[in-house]
DNA sequence: TTGCGTGCAAAGGTTTTGCATGGCA
DNA sequence: TGCCATGCAAAACCTTTGCACGCAA
């Protein structure tokens, strides 16, 4: 099992910068696409889902499942913050999404590690669900 | 809004019973039409789906969403009983995807709603990170 | 008889892959 | 120079839709 180079290709300097710069977004490939040929840069399809796919993998980008049938959408991760230790809640319905740091959560971590023998990655792991304001409607 | 009468036909039941056969596991569209294939069975695939949509209007089906692009999973409901809801854990290294029935997760499911009011959808969320087996080596 | 259901093929949409070419290190 | 990356088109995939025909009630 040996690692693999990662070159730094100007396109995935500018699809990284993309996401960066839309931090507070979450952009399907499709838009990452739009938006930097907005600024006149072009990158091929394929291109921008094997740079997310490595972005992903290296813990910089979070991917999430919009709706169903829709597109997925990624969104960067900055280096050392807060939301590489908490969880996240997703509301499928107004898409609002919620940092949450709770202890509970740490104890499902260990209670699934140490019952299931499974290791949670919070990074990757979004949950899913209705936010009180949507669910009170 | 009118209700539409719902026939019951030869291909309904049968996708009916396959499903409920199969309660402790979930199947995919196609699955159900291999299942069915083995007893000499043979049903569209639209007709599985249109079937299928009903029933989960019906109540009478849950449908997860395990990950954004692969197929949907279908589970039987059992009437009246505990609802056998589980999550997913999916293995980011091997891929792996385990069905995981918990009571810890029940707890999991109340604790975020009643303190952070938020209802969590299991049927579409997965926790991601590393399995027993690929953890050791 | 009415109108919902079926099944085929085709369409739709997102993501992946094959392959020749380009470019980082 | 040796690989990895790119980009195009094509393929792969799951799901939905159009339409003529079938069948439950």
């Amino acid at each position: 099992m040996k690692e693999q180079k990662i070159y730094r290709t100007r396109q995935r300097l500018q699809i990284m910068e993309c996401i960066a710069l839309n931090r507070e977004k979450h952009l399907t490939a499709d838009e990452i696409r739009e938006e930097l040929k907005k600024i006149g840069v072009e990158i091929g399809k394929s291109t921008v889902y094997r740079a997310l796919e490595k972005l992903i993998a290296e813990g910089r980008v979070r991917k999430y499942i919009a709706e169903e049938g829709k597109s997925a959408c990624y969104q960067y991760i900055d280096e050392g913050g807060d939301c590489v230790r908490h969880f996240h809640l997703k509301c499928t319905r107004c898409g609002r999404l919620i940092h949450l740091e709770c202890d509970f959560l740490k104890d499902l971590e260990r209670h699934i590690f140490e019952h299931h023998r499974f290791t949670v990655d919070n990074t990757r792991t979004v949950l899913y669900g209705i936010c009180g304001d949507c669910g009170n409607e």
